[in-house]
DNA sequence: TAGTGGTCTAGACCACGTC
DNA sequence: ACGTGGTCTAGACCACTAC
């Protein structure tokens, strides 16, 4: 008694099997023959109920590899909060992007060079004209043993970009943040921009996602301590199923108690 | 040349009409068999490149009424803080999520009655048994001039339930919170917890958007000044395409100057 | 080269909004 | 009742991965 459309039912049933752990997260799940002979339906259909599993994050198909169970909708999301600490460097910082026990490495290399920077928001944001020869630097992180977690672009503001450009510290360190606010612009002062948006192709590739999964994207602007403008900017790209943002709300001064007390 | 599919080569080709301003936001474009004769393919195929503007955001096809240019995607999305201030009615609170200059005005009737909480995650959240009975507070709300911009579910604790059970005040007024304040709650701390999912198909027809088109979830969790536990949940569901939200990273104590002053 | 998912077509029928 | 988008099928062919 299918209520919904013939491959939103399928859809629901294999995502049913998934909950109830049928297959293992990294387990193969059948062809879309063997579905489509299960249920009765054409091939296609078939397919179409797979697309929409995959934009829900359950999984992940790939051509002439098969449809594998994805992870992130399976365990609990990484918490991500407001508060820059001190990492173990004592002089580098630890973001709340990498808050958590893990040990964060980076994934495949790191990129580290001039650069024009031609998107118009991340060029407003970094307070330079679009165009501009900036320095760039490009990583891929996340914990050990799991596949790429997030992506991570800084643009480096000219004023200070001679100062970093040899630094290649391993991806949470830090270093070459501790650098810029030692040449007179203690302390950087540090606000985020969060959306959620699609992936670019090449996004959905890098992390292993599907290109139908939506990301959360977070841009930071770090401002010099003391000029108030901004050093560099930070974007931080990961799958939206795999994180959620934990944020305390602050009392504006004037929302005091707004009867008197009866002393 | 087509470098895609044939339905994303056709998506993207519409996008950028879309872009360049073709058609006004809200005019409709032409129907799936016109676009299928212009661009000499199948009109199912045509289907699946509308599918895919739709979990852009760029339009929004209805059943029987034709395919519309959406908004959301054109505008400035709507900044959103993290500071609680007191609003017109000084007893009231107006929160990030009712930020700017617009009256915020209730789309359709309030709904405030009774409710089993089944959901485990915001019962976790709120402090009581899956299945507790608790007041449940429904409103849909956004700007007068526009379409419903933020579905808004707030679970009220049974032990505070009975102190607001009449308030009916309008959206941003937070009457409700002043009450259960002045009993003995004073003051209220809030943290919200932020993630981006698809919507359920209730929420998608609710806020007048594809149901492919992600929606930025906010969990917004109030405890009382004097036990700090629990006393209300709120849930904020809006377009993920019509708002990003803007935080201000706060330093850990230990986070300080990390070399001497050179005095 | 074999196997798997991805796409496309023509044609049919269904579902929803509007008149 | 009509017009529009939504879905489904059978069959074909393409694209990518793994061997």
């Amino acid at each position: 008694m299918p209520v919904h459309s013939r491959y939103l039912d399928i859809a629901g049933k294999i995502r049913t099997r998934i909950e109830a752990g049928e297959w293992e997260p990294g387990a193969r799940l059948p062809r879309l023959d063997d579905f489509a002979a299960e249920y009765g339906a054409n091939r296609d259909t078939v397919a179409r109920a797979i697309a929409v599993l995959e934009a829900e994050g359950y999984v992940w198909a790939v051509q002439g590899r098969g449809i594998a169970v994805r992870y992130g909708t399976m365990r609990p999301r990484r918490p991500r909060g407001d508060l820059v600490k001190r990492n173990e460097h004592a002089t580098g910082y630890s973001f709340p992007s990498a808050s958590g026990q893990e040990v964060w490495v980076r994934h495949g290399a790191a990129i580290n060079a001039p650069a024009r920077l031609d998107d118009p928001r991340i060029a407003k944001l970094l307070g330079v004209e679009p165009g501009a020869q900036v320095l760039r630097r490009f990583r891929v992180t996340g914990p050990a043993s799991e596949a790429p977690f997030q992506i991570n672009i800084s643009w480096i503001h000219p004023r200070v970009a001679d100062i970093v450009a040899d630094v290649d510290a391993d991806p949470a360190a830090g270093e070459w943040l501790y650098r810029i606010e030692r040449a007179g612009h203690w302390p950087i002062s540090w606000m985020e921009i969060h959306r959620a948006r699609v992936p670019s192709k090449e996004e959905a590739d890098v992390l292993g996602i599907p290109a139908s999964l939506p990301v959360l994207e977070i841009v930071r602007v770090g401002s010099s301590g003391s000029d108030g403008k901004p050093v560099e900017v930070t974007e931080f790209v990961v799958a939206s199923d795999r994180v959620e943002t934990v944020h305390v709300l602050h009392r504006d001064p004037g929302a005091q108690q707004p009867w008197a007390d009866p002393v």
